[in-house]
DNA sequence: CCATGTCCATACGCTATCGTATGGTGCCCA
DNA sequence: TGGGCACCATACGATAGCGTATGGACATGG
């Protein structure tokens, strides 16, 4: 099998995120996680202060990705913005994205931040940037900067609320998501 | 002050339900929830088997009110489609109806069921109730069945979406929602 | 070759929570 | 009036998770 090649911070986070996604943020737990990378405690203790260290390097990790997700996004902007809107769609709501875990982890995230003060600046930070970045491609497809930043908070929302529906019926938001999409564009 | 009349089972799981909005779902505990209420878990194992006992009393309660809260506004259909679903988004948005905690409760709720089997397959349920009586409020505006269904799934993506985001930005999200009305129903 | 540093295992004490067992208090009713 | 029941308090053992302390394995450089 694998060498075993010593454990990263990184290795300990992703597991973290894995636990968070399945059991919520009751499952963030030291002795658990170290048992299902096959390690004790002790190694965890070694790379984390404590459970809090661990917490907000998962946070310090998730903002750093979600940040860079839509700095990229912004970067290659040489697409026709309706392209762009809709691929952004598609990324959103396919399973096997993101490193740290896709959007099932976001929604984890999402209900963490409910619990937890340091989570909630940091999701509400990321909803704000991503949200202003779709309002901007709106505005790029003539919309006023007022109907670019309404229409841009019902697309997220739209998204996150159909993430949230499908998580518990197992039916894909994407159909609906693009329709809705459509209407909003072709005004 | 309160002469103590004895507590009774909904007076347990209202408190609960307290502690699962403010705490998450890892806050229903027995010990802490009777010292919410000023009495010791001796009172609580009096009036439930166990933990899980409170939690299934929980559900069974919640899906109760919600059930009812459908019924009754289908009965009360002697109002105009329109104004119905215009006094559905206020009220889904104010934050202090329902008798089992409000908004604030429903998106705990939501979170609880990411994590627990009995929850999830209860709010799936009550969300397609839900879904499905604003599917039958804009088919009596005129809109076919698949439109309407589309349409209904929207409607109420976003308000789960937009609550959610609001609940992180305090924001209200009844603008928004009541424009998103406005569109859908002017086609 | 051994000295030092990195990474992890094990053992320990502490606290919180669970569920049970048992006792106490007040009320109603025969 | 006292026996029984409803409701609650207290005490207990058991388990799980936290954080610390200490030692061991292994590599690497002097």
């Amino acid at each position: 099998m694998d060498a075993k090649p010593t454990l990263t911070q990184t290795v300990w986070i992703k597991a973290a995120f894995r636990a968070l996604t399945s059991g919520g943020p009751q499952a963030i737990k030291a002795e658990a996680i170290a048992r299902s990378l096959n390690v004790s405690k002790g190694s965890f203790y070694w790379h984390f202060k404590d459970v809090n260290g661990l917490k907000n390097a998962m946070i310090e990790h998730w903002q750093q990705v979600a940040t860079d997700a839509v700095i990229t996004a912004l970067d290659q902007g040489e697409m026709a913005p309706r392209e762009h809107l809709s691929r952004l769609m598609e990324i959103a709501t396919s399973t096997a994205n993101a490193a740290y875990g896709g959007p099932q982890a976001e929604a984890a995230i999402r209900d963490w931040a409910r619990y937890d003060r340091t989570v909630r600046t940091a999701v509400a930070t990321i909803d704000q940037q991503r949200i202003h970045y779709v309002q901007g491609l709106l505005q790029k497809l003539g919309q006023d900067r007022k109907l670019a930043a309404h229409n841009a908070r019902i697309l997220y929302a739209a998204l996150i609320g159909l993430a949230q529906i499908s998580g518990l019926n197992g039916l894909s938001p994407q159909q609906d998501l693009l329709l809705l999409l459509d209407r909003i564009i072709a005004e």
